[in-house]
DNA sequence: TTGAAAGCGCTAACAT
DNA sequence: ATGTTAGCGCTTTCAA
């Protein structure tokens, strides 16, 4: 069943039927339901790929995670993933896109799985979700060949000429350390994310910024450098606590900060009152633990991401552009604040 | 850049040049070497557009996730969809497919879901994420236009005519609960997930089944009906604890297990000792709670679908056809057997 | 407002 | 072993 077919059934040629599978306003009424009719009649939907062949236009965007999602050891929460396929998902659907997806497979170089996408000449465009490790030798070929896309997260280099959204993660850490001084806290330990990851480092700035305002000598004892596992947030503590005087703890993100409790509480010390905790994300799992914790808008940053490579697509606006969004403090229970219950 | 530059650049037709990307055995190895040169060193990559135009095979396949997978209110567990993800996308990338993700938007009719998906033609083939609620409407259409498709999941209905790969949910909860009975335990009580799930109702088969080979009358009161969620575990055993006499839970899932755990820790009772508790998935959550529970390969189940589905769409397989795959029971200190520490 | 015709880039049947 | 050619189904100029 193709145009021809449609067009013979309508008594039409097929220029006309494809004006009125495209809107163009040059169509009599007549013809145009007399078209509709048979089109629906028959539940014809038109070949993509020979659509595509000659517009050269795909409607179909690459997501691209460049880490094994279901990785064993990994401790990464996979809300994170869900909601950033979900974001992206929603954006593309209102769009009329569809969305191919590429995932890391773990026996697999960085060079390879960069190859398998770039031969795959389907995509108008890419969603990269940054990860822990640089996307650097896809973004270079992507510049290289013109080829839009958008980052999940700001890239470690080349951040000027590239397209990205991300959220303000140093004024949202900033906010997170001022609330813990607020609560009455002096000595505020940092327990930091993969160093290697662009969030960490912002997240450390922020915390600087925050002891700045306050006139708090930068301690580097405290602070102390990890991963963004529920781990590093245990065994740190652990370390903290019997070398150092602190009374809180700016977790990096969600799972670190249930680790800083689970030690705490196996240290016999109660938080908040003994060790106060903000965290970072506001993942489901800070809700089980009462953490108060930044809120980061995980869905709409991807959906704002993907309306972006939309728009880059279709010449509306130019790149390199970036976007930050806003964060939120949720306050629940570890931060020490009270919260009135009604 | 097309075959026509290739061709050029190596003195031969387009033809050749064709040949030569597609393996074909009649290239002499001389021309072969001089055109493999020349796509290497212009990179050339074939206009897919085209391929799939002339061979009607598009290589991709899609993946049909019928609910929004970051649904704030939802507490299934997200590992689980990672880790399909995850299994497909290896089956995918080793056999040089790409993959389409659908996923439900909050604000869409199943019929309008199905109908984005049915109206793009990029697909030779879809791998459909069982869910709660029937996909029979999808299923229809894509018998009806005989498209090749498989569930992840045994369908409610049509189970004969459709393709699926599946765990032996049967026999894996009549293992989950003879494994009670060894330890002792002889009033054992079962919380179910989602009624409108094949899945549930299995598990309550294999419980069946295992107290009848067991001679133990079946006591209606001791099963209770909820949803795949921690608060299910939760209340249901609230509600156990002050009606009935029971010594263990068979949970239909780990979430149901760890609400379990936790409405026993609050009414003051030992895990394992006054109840014992047995699950089913072996998601993370289940190693964090000691739970001894049933452990179901998704990765490769979702694999396997992968793999069914790419025989089928390339004629290697007739449809339908089934798997069932095993199960293994992960024993951990839920279910009170004594795990030597090494 | 409609139709005719060219051509997007590829594969495969056929010819040599 | 290689080249020639038709045609997959669509959009889009151009002509009427």
């Amino acid at each position: 069943m193709n145009l021809n077919d449609i067009a013979k059934k309508a008594g039409v040629s097929r220029s006309t039927v494809s004006r009125v599978i495209n809107g163009d306003e040059y169509v009599s009424d007549k013809t145009r339901q007399r078209v509709m009719q048979v089109i629906d009649e028959v539940g014809f939907s038109p070949n993509a790929a020979a659509r595509i062949l000659r517009t050269q236009r795909t409607e179909v965007i690459g997501v691209v995670i460049p880490r094994p999602l279901s990785d064993v050891f990994s401790a990464t929460d996979p809300y994170y993933y869900n909601a950033v396929i979900q974001g992206i998902s929603e954006a593309t659907h209102s769009r009329n896109y569809a969305m191919l997806v590429w995932v890391g497979n773990v026996e697999e170089s960085a060079e390879q799985f960069y190859q398998r996408i770039l031969k795959n000449r389907l995509m108008d465009g890419l969603v990269i979700v940054a990860s822990v490790m640089g996307e650097e030798l896809l973004v270079k070929d992507l510049l290289k060949n013109d080829t839009p896309f958008v980052l999940l997260g700001r890239p470690m280099n080349y951040a000027d000429q590239v397209s990205y959204v991300t959220v303000d993660n140093v004024s949202a850490a900033e906010e997170a350390v001022k609330h813990l001084f607020s609560q009455g806290r002096r000595r505020i330990a940092h327990i930091t994310g993969d160093w290697d990851n662009v969030d960490s480092r912002d997240r450390l700035e922020g915390y600087k910024r925050a002891l700045r305002a306050f006139n708090i000598p930068y301690d580097e004892n405290l602070v102390v450098h990890g991963r963004y596992e529920r781990q590093t947030g245990y065994s740190a503590t652990k370390r903290l606590l019997t070398e150092q005087d602190f009374d809180s703890v700016f977790a990096g993100s969600d799972l670190i900060g249930v680790g800083v409790i689970q030690a705490a509480h196996e240290h016999g010390l109660n938080v908040p009152h003994d060790i106060a905790v903000v965290a970072f994300d506001d993942f489901p799992i800070a809700s089980q633990y009462n953490l108060t914790t930044i809120r980061q808008p995980i869905t709409r940053k991807a959906g704002d991401a993907t309306d972006l490579l939309l728009d880059l697509i279709e010449g509306k606006v130019e790149s390199p552009k970036q976007k930050l969004l806003a964060t939120q403090l949720v306050i629940r229970e570890s931060c020490g604040y009270i919260v009135r219950k009604e």
